[in-house]
DNA sequence: CGGTTATCCGTACAGTGTACGGAAGGAGTC
DNA sequence: GACTCCTTCCGTACACTGTACGGATAACCG
């Protein structure tokens, strides 16, 4: 049922203009949709109803849900602040800032496995790659090991809070989110026979994930200090073991 | 058309036992299909046909799909050998084994995204995560450090290998895909005066990923190499900016 | 006025996960 | 042998997915 496109406009004041949807507009909306839902919630679908647009007008924007996952990806990374670490010494700002990145793939938990499976290839992402090569290039890195550096800091920041997220998991409430952690515990107590370290070390009931994540971070950090004190690569000792394809 | 069950059974010579389907046999499918079809195209109907069994008969075995990745993911873990590393240093031992982690995570490119995004609480990756603990608490480490290192460690090899395998991509040629990352790093030059640093060091067009993991890895050797020079932990020197919830 | 182009979107198709309920046959009990 | 129960198998159905295709509308340009 097409709905009558032209009647009565003089009872409407300027109601819609040329354009209702844009690139913009759908990516926040993505962002939004991601939040609530999930990356399995957001459907072509449900996008475009939130945006009170048909299903397929969203493709006059976009050429598939992937890049709709593209767009809202480098979207969130652009929430991550980059401003007010200049005068501190590189770990200190460094420290600050991947803090900062934790928060926003706290506030979009879908955002660390988005980030972990694409190439960052967005302004946003570039911008904040950019800083982070800034400050260990001040710092006294080049090149490969620069790469290197960034990749370890990068991938652990990733990580660290995908896993924290999983443990969330669906469960809003932290009780609940606390319960299953106790009984993951339990479990790995149970079976504590098969890994008497993990079971001994390991503390799924512990919830301060402020302290864990600083802790990791300062193992990186602590890493590329020492790569700082030294001019050629560590002793390496072995080569590899059944290298990669080609 | 309910096919005659019980039609000329002397014609077939101990034609069908009673379990024709297991959990087992489930996996071992499973991970063949991901092998060649990704996490996108496994779906139940899918990995059905390949056992021969009405796409319902699964789930006698398996209560969901999200349970057949599980089973996978735990199925693809046991691929890591574990043996072979008893006399090493503990630096040699952590890099043969992460090495080895690598390469089972190129054989079946979407394990490090599973493995990101969901508690792993197989019995094969436990066992792979008490020989990292238990590497580690030899060399010296316990509690939240131990847990620190290991997290820092296995988020790296996650993570480098995720983003391997993301560049790599669909193209199972390496010819599409060494274009591709010409294309990429074209496209990074053009734009290089927003991340001069970045364009300048970042090398896309290197395909070295075996020496560019090892000097990843080495960055948090030589952290964790710190850690155990050091009692006490390291001068912080600031607080969490905005802690997380609750 | 006619033609082009940009925007919007209804319909359709092939495919998805899984709830439900039924059928077949082995095992146990009288 | 007859009865019941339980395990295994799975056909059907439903709500939902991404997106190809082509048509409708209207703004803009000559």
């Amino acid at each position: 049922m097409p709905r009558p496109r032209s009647s009565a406009i003089w009872f409407t004041d300027e109601p819609d203009r040329r354009p209702r949807l844009s690139r913009e507009r759908i990516t926040r909306a993505a962002v939004d949709l991601l939040d609530v839902e999930g990356v399995q919630g957001l459907s072509m679908r449900r996008l475009a109803a939130r945006l009170g647009a048909g299903t397929m007008s969203l493709y006059e924007y976009v050429s598939s849900r992937e890049d709709v996952l593209d767009l809202a990806t480098d979207a969130a990374i652009a929430e991550i602040e980059i401003d007010g670490i200049d005068g501190l010494p590189w770990r200190e700002a460094l420290s600050r800032q991947l803090r900062r990145s934790r928060q926003v793939m706290l506030r979009h938990p879908w955002l660390p496995a988005l980030m972990a499976t694409r190439p960052l290839l967005g302004p946003h992402a570039l911008a904040r790659s950019e800083l982070v090569y800034a400050l260990l290039h001040r710092a006294g890195l080049a090149g490969p090991r620069l790469v290197a550096a960034v990749g370890a800091l990068t991938y652990y920041v990733q990580g660290f809070t995908a896993m924290e997220n999983a443990w969330r998991g669906q469960q809003p409430d932290p009780a609940a989110e606390a319960e299953l952690r106790r009984q993951a515990q339990q479990y790995l107590d149970r079976r504590g026979e098969a890994h008497p370290t993990l079971a001994q070390h390991a503390d799924l009931g512990r919830d301060d994930f402020d302290a864990s994540f600083q802790l990791g971070l300062d193992v990186v950090l602590d890493g590329i200090a020492a790569q700082l004190g030294t001019a050629g690569p560590p002793a390496d000792g072995s080569g590899a073991e059944g290298s990669g394809r080609s």
